[in-house]
DNA sequence: CCCTGATTCGC
DNA sequence: GCGAATCAGG
């Protein structure tokens, strides 16, 4: 019952990755966040969708002459019409980024430099002060396979720096998992982290 | 190294 | 229709 895992784009998915595309988040992001797919996946449903191409880089396009194998028939192809669709996503989506901002100024100061080693300061507990008994329940996509567990050593930038275990002892470690760019933690401890705000997604860079 | 989307093609 | 593999670029 509820969100069945083979049960791949349901229309409950469908809408939601076309929200989170135009808001403008990577294929990689939607992906970990509805849970259940792979980027891969994502990118294709879009481009079957018909609503790829949005902020894109006109530098080199992509002229793909022969990815692996030639195709040997039915070069044709090419419609020509393709734009339309930009002005109806603007159109359909333009909810304010503000709040989103506040939120994530407000969050973003959890305590730990990753410059300075000042391990012993303090996990999450003290900063964004979340943990609640018990989860919403509403994360069933969150997806919580790897457990990756890292020292201190091999915490990379892109890491989950969410602490495991007592700071001041010998076996303390970090999530380690892909952290969400942009964020300290990965998809699921983010979402422990930062409860507050359902939709908490952030922009990536306004340049 | 990490990331991004685009495309092809077997299933 | 779906998505892994691959490509091409940042």
């Amino acid at each position: 019952m509820m969100s069945d895992p083979g049960n791949t784009w349901t229309d409950e998915r469908v809408e939601l990755l076309r929200k989170l595309w135009g808001d403008g988040l990577s294929a990689s992001q939607i992906a970990t966040e509805i849970g259940g797919v792979s980027r891969n996946a994502v990118i294709g449903k879009v481009h079957r969708l018909g609503l790829s191409g949005r902020a894109k880089a006109p530098a080199s396009a992509t002229p793909r002459p022969a990815a692996r194998k030639a195709p040997a028939t039915a070069p044709v192809a090419a419609p020509s019409v393709r734009a339309p669709v930009a002005a109806q996503e603007e159109a359909e989506q333009h909810q304010d980024d503000t709040f989103s901002n506040a939120v994530l100024a407000s969050a973003s100061a959890p305590a730990i430099e990753p410059e300075d080693d000042i391990i012993a300061d303090t996990a999450p507990s003290v900063a964004p002060r979340p943990l609640p008994p018990q989860a919403p329940a509403a994360r069933e996509s969150v997806v919580v396979p790897i457990s990756e567990r890292v020292t201190i050593m091999d915490l990379r930038e892109y890491m989950c720096r969410w602490p495991v275990g007592d700071p001041t002892s010998p076996g303390f470690r970090f999530c380690g998992a892909r952290a969400v760019t942009g964020l300290p933690y990965c998809a699921h401890h983010a979402s422990i982290a930062y409860q507050p705000v359902i939709d908490r997604r952030r922009d990536r860079k306004r340049a």
